[in-house]
DNA sequence: ACGATAGGTAGGGAAATCCCTACGCGTCAA
DNA sequence: TTGACGCGTAGGGATTTCCCTACCTATCGT
């Protein structure tokens, strides 16, 4: 279905390319100040703009960002599209956290009630 | 809150553990199978012994799995609190996987319903 | 007590990651 | 056309990852 530029499985690229927090924190300035240029991102962070270009690489190539040409500047999009797989590799663990926090909310029933 | 065995940031952990299919899929032995003990564990993989053992202290150090002694065995149990943090993580973004389902969807109810 | 079993740790090598500086290529403005 | 700007790539170094083979400790059965 996903055409792999390397050998990688789908979801090693997309889990690798979240697992750093300057990435991380590129797509949340995508997705909260919308599609923006690479210097306009690397303006964010305490790294060469060059360090920042191979960030956005991986992200590509997870299929996380996109980037379209306009003149000599190059606009970067958030695609999320890989977010939801990660969502649906979360569902069959859901049962297991509900059923701690149930755990959880029993426990706390059973406590006397004087809490801040 | 969380008490981080080195310097790295929960998130961080937690994604650089799931960023390995062979970790990925002893979480899912976890939780289809129930705990259990390692080599019940390395018996599925075509590795070492010991190299298992290092990918569940990574685990472990992610919160994503906590370990029983039962006599000379350790029993492996999935822990998934760590992974309703990644879920918390992805919620900011799902509008926008939804807003491309929804352009993808009008585009479909544009085409000729001749599909197989 | 002795050997076997379960599993962690040490040490090391190959490859990947993450950062840098230098440089190349395309685009815009003068 | 020439220079400055925007951004990617090359190459390299330090560190981390991921695998291995030895080896150690602890527990169990005899």
């Amino acid at each position: 279905m996903a055409s792999s530029p390397t050998s990688t499985a789908l979801e090693d690229r997309i889990f690798a390319a979240l697992a750093n927090s300057t990435r991380r924190e590129v797509l949340r300035l995508l997705r909260e100040e919308g599609p923006q240029a690479v210097q306009a991102l690397a303006d964010h962070f305490d790294m060469a703009r060059p360090s920042l270009s191979e960030h956005l690489k991986v992200l590509r190539e997870a299929g996380l960002v996109s980037e379209e040409r306009r003149g000599r500047q190059r606009i970067y999009r958030l695609e999320a599209a890989p977010l939801a797989d990660v969502q649906d590799w979360l569902h069959p663990y859901e049962r297991f956290w509900r059923d701690r926090f149930k755990e959880l909310g029993s426990l706390l029933d059973r406590l006397p009630d004087d809490e801040a």
